[in-house]
DNA sequence: GTGAAAGCGCTAACAC
DNA sequence: GTGTTAGCGCTTTCAC
């Protein structure tokens, strides 16, 4: 890469030259540093403006050893709650003047941890979003991927700090909300077996039988889609339960739209709740009663421990103790979808 | 930065050192150049993996002048419509081993011209969603962008190519279907005066109305969102109009919501139609009629034409002649909320 | 307060 | 086919 021709845009150097000072006065001034005085900052800016100068940012990177860019590992942008995430994190990021570069595993989760992998080289961090990647792998990915952030999976092993939903909180106060409706036969629409948040939704349930040795509660396995919740009208009815608990909003919407077909009627007949509180949730007839989820907090969240990552001395990783961990617990937000049982309205 | 200790990770004349060649040759074998002896070659790679090595991409970024990376501008990372856009660009772009940044706005446009600059420093490209911004203010951004591809704007002076979605046509379509169910006085909802593709629908709508004498349209000002759609109720149902075309499929379900609560039926007594099929576009009550814009395709696409502005030489830009422009036209996807009118059934 | 110069980690010309 | 070396554009130490 000898001698060749200048082909790249105006640099530190011209601006020097046309200011009269050295790439480092340039540098500095660049870099607001206080140290320069004021009437050759003036000069300096003065020429940088003139000749429209903008630093490259990866030199300054190089140099600085960092990016100021974090990644997101994300398993499906088309999901809303990743895309809530996505822009939680990335506008909380930008208020700190941070980029965020996308990773979109789309479902392959065997790419998950190379993708992580290389957004981590590329960034400073990585936020990463894998529902369905197995614990051990994990816990053997999370060290190479330091800085890091989990989202909606537990720290354990790993010094990662992460931020979770209580799903089984959630499923509970909807489950409570039911019964204090009047239902004493409830179901719970599965989400898929690998879904960390669905086997948490399981866990709370238990801990709500445990609870209400009254209630019956039947569980069905199914998934996370609108043609999932569509097709599980069928078990749902064959079930004899009055109230309804889809995995999350999407299936819970396919439900109803089943449901609507068989000229069941919601919630006159049957109450159905669904999960997270998307966007959608309200514009559905009837309007979802739902555990809502604050997913775009929970991404502002994530920046928030990536940020404080970030300020620690790069080697006080282990050293920093207990990883911190933000757990938001969902809010039953009731509209339409539910009421009291038939009979008991 | 002269002598300090050695804070970063294994690099390349770790692995160098550890085979035995020169930092050139790993380089060669970490790029797959085939001119390197196969035994050498097996040498370093066995060298890499057993320390783990993975090249830095900053390093490699600036040797190369380049990041393999391209920005995308959004206004606004919770608009389904460039959700649609991002994943399209994010799913394409990986296939090429490309990554993406992005840069939401937050609707703030006056932040856009200097969100995409940044960008476009840090990647090598950007593919630019700015609806509301002023033609004067994007044609005198874009060189400096270049490469540069611009999603739903018109390319004008701007030697960028564009892909675009015909909202005339779609409207047009639509109006038609309405027609042909056996409406005669039409009203469209209008989006916000400052998007194009707002404009686009008008010009279409006139188109419309010039070959179609005995048929009504009304225009009613108004905006984008859900409540914007909600609150035309009353303007829609004092018009006399039997068939509405609302801006796009969040004012439709808004309207939709606003026409339940009055207790007017939809499509007996009115039908509406959205525009852009978002994925819940089809779980309405009833389903919506609308005009599907194939949006990530139109995201993918952005890709491709970013992707041949890459492959170009760097000083080809204007030398190019015109700039490609893809046009993708919506299909007319009938649902239930259309019907013929009152009477006319 | 300012400048010279040594890197940051890698690629690619060029020489052998 | 392989090594040497000069950058890529910037930051930062160190000496002045």
């Amino acid at each position: 890469m000898a001698k060749r021709v200048r082909t790249t845009r105006t640099g530190i150097s011209d601006v020097a030259a046309r200011a009269g000072v050295s790439l480092a006065t340039v540098s500095r001034v660049m870099n607001g540093n206080q140290t320069v005085d004021a009437q050759i900052a003036e000069r300096v800016r003065i020429a940088a403006s003139e000749l429209k100068y903008q630093p490259n940012p990866t030199g300054r990177n190089l140099a600085r050893g960092k990016t100021d860019t974090i990644g997101v590992v994300v398993p499906d942008l088309g999901n809303p709650t990743f895309q809530g995430v996505l822009r939680g994190v990335s506008r909380a990021a930008a208020q700190d003047g941070y980029r965020v570069l996308i990773a979109d595993s789309s479902e392959v989760s065997s790419e998950e941890a190379i993708l992580a992998g290389e957004a981590r080289r590329r960034c400073d961090g990585v936020v990463l979003c894998a529902p369905r990647m197995g614990a051990a792998e994990l816990e053997e990915l999370a060290p190479s991927l330091h800085p890091l952030v989990l989202v909606n999976r537990a720290t354990n092993a790993t010094g990662s700090p992460s931020v979770i939903v209580d799903y089984g909180r959630g499923i509970q106060d909807l489950a409570a909300h039911l019964v204090g409706l009047g239902h004493t036969r409830l179901a719970y629409v599965a989400g898929p077996a690998s879904s960390s948040s669905h086997r948490l939704r399981l866990a709370g349930l238990d801990a709500f039988k445990a609870s209400h040795s009254g209630i019956e509660v039947q569980v069905f396995s199914n998934g996370s889609t609108f043609e999932d919740g569509h097709s599980s009208a069928g078990d749902v009815l064959a079930s004899g339960a009055t109230g309804i608990m889809a995995f999350n909003d999407l299936t819970a919407m396919g439900l109803l739209s089943a449901l609507n077909e068989r000229g069941i009627r919601v919630p006159e007949d049957l109450s159905v709740t669904g999960f997270d509180d998307i966007p959608f949730a309200r514009y559905t007839t009837p309007p979802l009663t739902t555990a809502t989820v604050p997913i775009q907090d929970v991404g502002e969240q994530a920046w928030a421990q990536m940020k404080e990552l970030l300020n620690r001395a790069p080697n006080a990783a282990a050293e920093a103790g207990e990883p911190a961990s933000t757990t938001f617990t969902p809010t039953l937000t009731v509209r339409g979808s539910t009421a009291p049982p038939p009979g008991k309205g």
